[in-house]
DNA sequence: TGACTCACG
DNA sequence: ACGTACGTGAGTCAG
């Protein structure tokens, strides 16, 4: 017979610290219970015992704190994120089938060391699985203790026996609490001997055996003079600590160990509370599925859904086509990243199956793409507007997305898979007699679309998002022109440079070294040379630009420093990095993510178009590479202060809109206001503070960050803002309402409905919670500007069209839009990106975009 | 894999 | 008492 036991508390502490913190997309916390049953899984699988015991202390354990947190260490509960965690985990851990011991006055070590000697005198064999150390007292040839730890998000088990606590303590396990009788332990509030350490309680104990011999021969035992005395005058202390120091063995708790033989798995009720806590990965690990789930009460009570699928093999496509005519088609696909090679269908309740093996396939695709009288439901239709227009032909009638509506419901999701967005909302699917998970797509497209209505996203849905995906799948297609060589050029022109710098660099300081290295730099300047540090981070110094940029007068190598990192980061980010994607066409061909962003930006990769160097000439000069096809010139339009123009809008500030509407320049019209100055007299060096202050407010601000940013005394900066929060006191209520909004619905809102879930604003850290009050400013300025652009390419790209235009829409930079146009179609194409972008939606103030024409990018950003 | 750094809006 | 602005992606190092 093998006996686990887990010391639950501890365990779950350890997973709480260990992963970062994760909520469920109405903001229940999930990362201690993710983390607890992780960890205990792999328990299981290791040691593979008969019975299980998972002990908890009865009372919230204090959480404990260092000393300097003073007084308040001992009121100071466990983090509320940790405690609303403990039930629904207990819960889990009584339905998986497993039985938890709580006692009376007992502390979780105390049942462990009950359970442990029970085992002990029984003749079996115990394994205690626990976070902290004061259980290693329990090991014998029979107790094995099991160490804990979550780091970087994964469990880490480390295994104690007698050997291993030798190695690493030098003592027998029995041991360990003389050492900790005299050494003492704050956290635990055992005082030990005042004055010896661990150090020198650990060579006590290993020279003298034990307490008792210790202070038997207190005369007599080869100790210096200072240590003896303080041995005797602590005596009873170490006496008392010794008693609290050891794990009670005789808590009142059920000892037959046979009763802890798990019992059977309640799989519905699991699978029902992980559904419900989102854990979805864990499920598979605990053995169950998505037929669990079904079985769960929490998707019993709903109506069901009883239509029944049919799947049917051996109709002509021909005929399949007619008979969709007019219909509403679900359907899913397979790709092999290129083009569709599978399709499944679903009219009525008839199911079809087709791939590029079967007869009339694309002649099928193309007649079902391009009748807008079926209405289509999918999920990613990304990938089927780029085959559609890879072929020429259309694709129409699309009514929904079942990823893009997924994204809408809640853009924190990790991913949007269908087989998670199954779990996450429940679905259970249609009776079939050829499961192939139409069966569950149905449902979820039905339920995502209730879920849109409700929350009045559907028109977001089908006017914005389904639409861009058409225009994103385009660009994608298209790409963006390069001159290869030029960049290769470009690149090669710089190693000169490189291997020159890093030379003197290393001259320096003295020796060789990875100047790339953030570590070895760290080492080379602050010890080597002694340069003065200003910033550590986690691991060591902090080697960043803005810390440099300080010691930039002080040593000669910080500015080679800061060139050779500048150099290098053109050279592999950039040369390198996008001459390894330019595609035979010549062209790079970007990936647009329109499911990634919280605010509903889109972003690129493979490679990233959105990051190309601009603020600096010497990587500005990269843009001259970025080329339009022959006979073509690029066309670039962006949108002047489109967030500052949202927020005056949003806001409804009387002054920032009069300031938009007359035209001003808004950073000197704010250090007008703020400076109390005419405009006239606005120098350069206002104006910037005033443009940081801006910048500020858009994004939450706070004045320390502000004092840094623009080199003020944090005190001065503090009065920059409440002046300006006097000034434009239109925004200052809309950024109190908004937080106050967001603290009541637990979300915010673009001007179009796109929500983001705020669930930081209910935690009791207060660095969380404020970043979640950023966020709740900032979002809805930064999402609101994301919706707009979105809405001005949908009508560029359908302008373009409409009046068979060569011109093509290629990139977009969240401001920026890019068009490649025929050099005779060019000026006609600047001023229809201009005209829709201004026009895309009415605000209260105008919306401004100035278009340039060049050859290159370069040329062509105005 | 996470931390660090740095490119962009 | 605390820590320090919003949103991204890529390259590099080191454990």
């Amino acid at each position: 017979m093998k006996l686990l036991v887990l010391d639950g508390n501890s365990i779950l502490n350890r997973a709480y610290y260990g992963i970062k913190i994760l909520t469920t997309k109405d903001g229940h916390y999930t990362n201690a219970i993710y983390g607890f049953l992780t960890t205990f899984r792999r328990l299981l699988d290791e040691s593979h015992p008969d019975a299980v015991a998972v002990a908890f202390d009865l009372k919230a354990p204090t959480f404990r704190h260092k000393a300097y947190d003073g007084y308040k260490a001992n009121r100071k509960g466990m983090p509320d994120e940790l405690a609303a965690q403990m039930q629904p985990l207990k819960d889990i851990i009584t339905s998986l089938g497993f039985r938890i011991v709580t006692c009376e006055g007992f502390e979780a070590d105390d049942i462990l060391g009950t359970l442990a000697k029970k085992c002990t005198d029984e003749g079996y064999e115990c394994m205690i699985a626990t976070g902290d150390r004061d259980s290693l007292q329990l090991v014998s040839p029979t107790v094995t203790v099991r160490i804990a730890a979550t780091k970087f998000g994964k469990p880490e088990v480390t295994l104690y026996d007698e050997d291993k606590i030798m190695e690493v303590y030098g003592v027998k396990p029995r041991q360990l609490i003389d050492i900790k009788a005299i050494q003492g332990d704050t956290s635990d509030c055992i005082p030990g001997v005042a004055g010896i350490g661990e150090k020198g309680a650990k060579d006590l104990v290993s020279r003298f055996e034990s307490l008792d011999n210790i202070y038997e021969n207190i005369d007599t035992i080869d100790v210096k003079p200072a240590v003896r005395k303080k041995l005797i005058a602590g005596k009873e202390s170490a006496y008392m600590s010794y008693m609290l120091g050891t794990i009670s063995t005789q808590a009142p708790i059920d000892t037959d160990i046979s009763a802890y033989v798990p019992g059977e798995c309640d799989k519905a009720s699991a699978a029902g509370l992980m559904a419900k806590y989102e854990l979805f990965s864990l499920m598979e690990k605990w053995g169950l599925g998505a037929e669990d789930i079904t079985a769960s009460a929490s998707v019993q009570d709903e109506t069901a859904d009883d239509r029944e699928l049919e799947v049917i093999t051996d109709k002509p496509l021909a005929e399949l086509y007619e008979e969709m005519k007019g219909k509403t088609v679900d359907f899913i696909y397979k790709t092999d990243g290129e083009d569709i090679t599978e399709i499944t269908v679903c009219v009525d309740t008839n199911v079809y199956s087709a791939n590029a093996f079967s007869g009339d396939f694309m002649q099928f695709i193309d007649s079902f793409l391009k009748d807008g009288s079926i209405k289509k439901r999918t999920h990613n239709c990304k990938p089927v507007f780029a085959a559609a227009d890879k072929y020429g032909i259309s694709f129409d009638g699309l009514v929904f997305d079942t990823m893009l509506a997924a994204y809408l419901l809640n853009p924190n999701a990790p991913d949007y898979d269908l087989a998670r967005l199954f779990g996450e909302y429940s679905i259970k699917p249609l009776k079939t007699n050829m499961p192939d998970g139409m069966e569950s797509f149905i449902p979820l497209a039905d339920k995502l679309a209730a879920e849109l209505e409700n929350k009045q996203q559907m028109k977001l849905l089908t006017e914005i998002e389904l639409p861009f995906a058409e225009v994103l799948a385009s660009m994608e297609n298209l790409g963006f022109a390069v001159d290869r060589q030029g960049i290769y050029d470009y690149g090669e022109g710089m190693n000169g440079d490189i291997e020159r710098l890093r030379k003197s660099i290393c001259d320096h300081v003295g020796y060789e070294f990875n100047i790339n290295s953030p570590k070895q730099l760290g080492t080379a300047l602050f010890e080597k040379l002694m340069l003065p540090a200003k910033k550590k981070t986690k691991s060591g110094y902090s080697t960043n630009a803005e810390v440099l940029e300080e010691l930039r007068n002080v040593h000669p190598v910080i500015n080679e420093i800061l060139e050779y990192r500048t150099l290098t980061k053109l050279k592999s980010t950039y040369c390198d990095g996008l001459l390894k994607v330019i595609r035979p066409d010549g062209r790079i061909h970007s990936s647009f993510n329109q499911t990634e962003t919280r605010t509903g930006r889109i972003s690129s990769t493979e490679p990233n178009l959105q990051n190309i160097p601009v603020r600096t000439e010497r990587g500005k000069e990269l843009r001259r590479f970025f080329t339009a096809k022959d006979g073509c010139v690029l066309v670039d339009a962006d949108y002047s202060q489109i967030e500052l123009r949202v927020l005056a809008s949003i806001s409804d500030d009387k002054h920032m809109i009069k300031a938009f509407s007359e035209n001003k320049d808004i950073h000197t019209s704010t250090a007008a206001k703020v400076f109390d100055l005419p405009e006239e007299m606005v120098t350069p060096s206002l104006r910037s503070r005033a443009k940081a202050v801006n910048f500020g407010i858009v994004y939450g601000i706070g004045a320390f960050s502000l004092s840094k940013d623009i080199g003020v005394t944090r005190k001065e900066a503090d009065t920059y803002i409440k002046d300006y929060l006097k000034l434009y006191s239109g925004i200052d209520h809309y950024m109190e309402h908004t937080v106050e909004q967001a603290k009541k619905d637990g979300y915010v809102t673009t001007m179009f409905g796109r929500r983001r879930y705020l669930p930081e604003l209910a935690a009791s850290n207060h660095n969380l919670r404020a970043f979640g009050e950023r966020v709740a400013r900032n979002m809805p300025i930064q999402g609101t500007a994301a919706d707009i652009i979105k809405i001005a390419m949908i009508k560029v790209y359908d302008r373009l069209k409409e009046e068979n235009m060569r011109s093509k829409l290629i990139l977009q930079v969240h401001d920026e839009l890019i068009v490649e146009a025929p050099e005779e179609e060019a000026e006609k194409a600047a001023a229809l990106l201009s005209e829709e972008m201004q026009n895309a939606v009415k605000l209260a103030v105008p919306l401004i975009a100035d278009a340039g024409i060049g050859k290159t990018w370069y040329e062509a950003k105005s």
